[in-house]
DNA sequence: TAGGCCATCTGGTCCT
DNA sequence: AGGACCAGATGGCCTA
């Protein structure tokens, strides 16, 4: 029941780019400039070297402070590709419950809070099933479905049956 | 306009 | 060291 293309994806992610592009840009404009022409060749020549030193330990730090930008850009990017797996998540675990229109507004607690009911109400179907068929199991019992437990244990079938993932 | 919700940024912590 | 995860802060959007 995938969403969506790694297309659809990347277009996702540009559209929430925009969206913040004015955050970014200010995050950029917090970026110190390094202005290379600091020291003019006269006054390396005056101060005996001292300069270029200075100078030196003034690029390295800008450098430092770019690459530790760049990281923290490339952590933000992760951070908002982690997120937006979350929320598709959230999205498909709406669209999986029943009685809920597609175009539904429902915030990621109601999700979560209507989705907790609806299992709590498959646990009681199941529940009372298995007092009027228990031997009339629906499952297909083959791989990956897996059957644990001798027969004579199965007094509580639904419990023993583990759905380990859809069959072909 | 206040309040709810969301996306994003950020720094800290944990794990590999 | 670098990435994943988390929680707090912040700002934008929407609705009653």
């Amino acid at each position: 029941m995938s969403t969506g293309s790694a297309a659809s994806d990347a277009e996702d992610y540009e559209t929430c780019h925009t969206r913040t592009a004015t955050a970014l840009a200010r995050n950029a404009r917090k970026i110190a400039c390094y202005n290379p022409n600091l020291y003019s060749d006269e006054e390396l020549e005056n101060d005996g070297g001292e300069g270029r030193i200075k100078h030196d330990r003034k690029a390295s730090r800008a450098h430092q402070k770019e690459a530790r930008q760049s990281q923290r850009n490339a952590a933000n990017a992760r951070e908002r590709a982690r997120m937006r797996v979350l929320s598709k998540a959230f999205s498909r675990l709406k669209t999986s419950l029943p009685w809920v229109p597609a175009d539904t507004k429902l915030s990621k607690l109601d999700t979560l809070r209507l989705a907790s009911s609806y299992i709590s109400h498959l646990r009681q179907l199941l529940q009372d099933d298995r007092f009027e068929s228990r031997f009339a199991h629906p499952v297909n019992l083959t791989w990956p479905f897996l059957m644990t437990g001798r027969s004579e244990d199965n007094q509580d079938i639904s419990s023993n049956v583990r759905l380990c993932g859809a069959t072909a």
